[in-house]
DNA sequence: GTCTATAGGCCGATAGAC
DNA sequence: GTCTATCGGCCTATAGAC
């Protein structure tokens, strides 16, 4: 998955690994400081090069924000791909929130701050670049796991409530002395009463 | 409360309305593009002047967001104020819930929006203005308000959930189609059953 | 209180040598 | 793949006229 082309030559080049490393960094400072106050420049001296040798690997500073999603949306794909072959049930909902902080303390706590504090930029970029489907529309199918089919208003709300509560819990936690095993474990238990009941 | 200095003569000075319009336009920007790629030209134009006049009525970019941080904090500091005022127990802790989502509907969803996509900034800037007492702190009296005394670490996330799923509220519902009360009333019961249980 | 004009700096991006 | 050098543009902030 995810083949994009280099800057330089063509599709599946030898895996430097050059262009994952800028993705990470990139990241990271886009996450910690925000998109705009994030210089090219900075994100090349991070990696011990120059600006110019950036421009190699992504012609723009928005190419590497594409390429940022689409690692993210392939992440959430698997994941729904995955949910849809297992059995429906209260199980598979427990084990969908267990994947899901999986994969929030991964990369995708700083994606998801990323995604919610640059929600303009991230929808210009997906509307101009023609994308078979985004992101939002792989978060509605993970949803969709979590609600029965019917499902009123509050039911729908419950279920993002339990994933988002996931991504908060840094926020939430910020001025709680515990260790993060035991707020991990908390959240967890939170998010479950927070789904829908059993349908 | 507030009594801000003007950029160009002393304290209370007559209500020309000049600085609160600009730092409701400002909030507004700053919450819909981020705060870096918002400019004090684009503030001015958009209030019918020049960016050299905005420099009359406030000496900078940041005490802009000084003054925004000093609305906020005091709005949160009259909502302790008031609850402490009260007979603690369950049906004050559904007040508190009702007062919060009224904050958050006024101008409070686009402070909370810039807060957690500037995270550094406001850190930053709080940090060489000698602020009595900042939000954090009465965001922490707040939380006291709704939690026992001696709760457990669940029951103090708990009581954080119940103020940020409000918070949340917007980004939740982006793909439900209902009214927006409906939203808000399956919000607040969501909201209620995440509180800490009697105490 | 609002204006024009400008200083001084950093930005994204490109050209072209190695 | 990485470099130096540079372009054009927009930014924050200030000086000084009205």
């Amino acid at each position: 998955m995810t083949v994009t082309s280099r800057g330089g030559d063509h599709a599946a080049s030898p895996p430097s690994g050059t262009r994952e490393r800028i993705q990470a960094v990139a990241l990271r400072l886009f996450s910690e400081q925000g998109y705009e106050s994030t210089s090219m420049r900075q994100i090349a001296e991070e990696l011990g090069f120059t600006k110019a040798a950036l421009y190699y690997h992504f012609k723009s500073k928005e190419d590497i924000v594409r390429a940022l999603l689409e690692t993210m949306r392939s992440e959430v794909a698997d994941l729904v791909m995955w949910a849809g072959s297992q059995e429906p049930g209260p199980d598979l909902r427990r084990q969908v929130i267990a994947r899901w902080t999986a994969i929030m303390q991964h990369q995708g706590l700083r994606m998801f701050r990323f995604l919610s504090s640059n929600y303009r930029l991230v929808r210009d970029i997906r509307s101009d670049s023609g994308q078979r489907e985004g992101m939002a529309a792989a978060m509605g199918r993970l949803f969709a796991v979590l609600t029965p089919p019917n499902a009123s208003v509050e039911d729908r709300l419950r279920a993002r409530f339990a994933l988002l509560v996931i991504n908060m819990t840094g926020m939430a936690s910020r001025d709680i002395e515990a260790d993060e095993d035991e707020i991990l474990a908390a959240t967890a238990r939170i998010s479950a009463s927070l789904l829908p009941p059993e349908f």
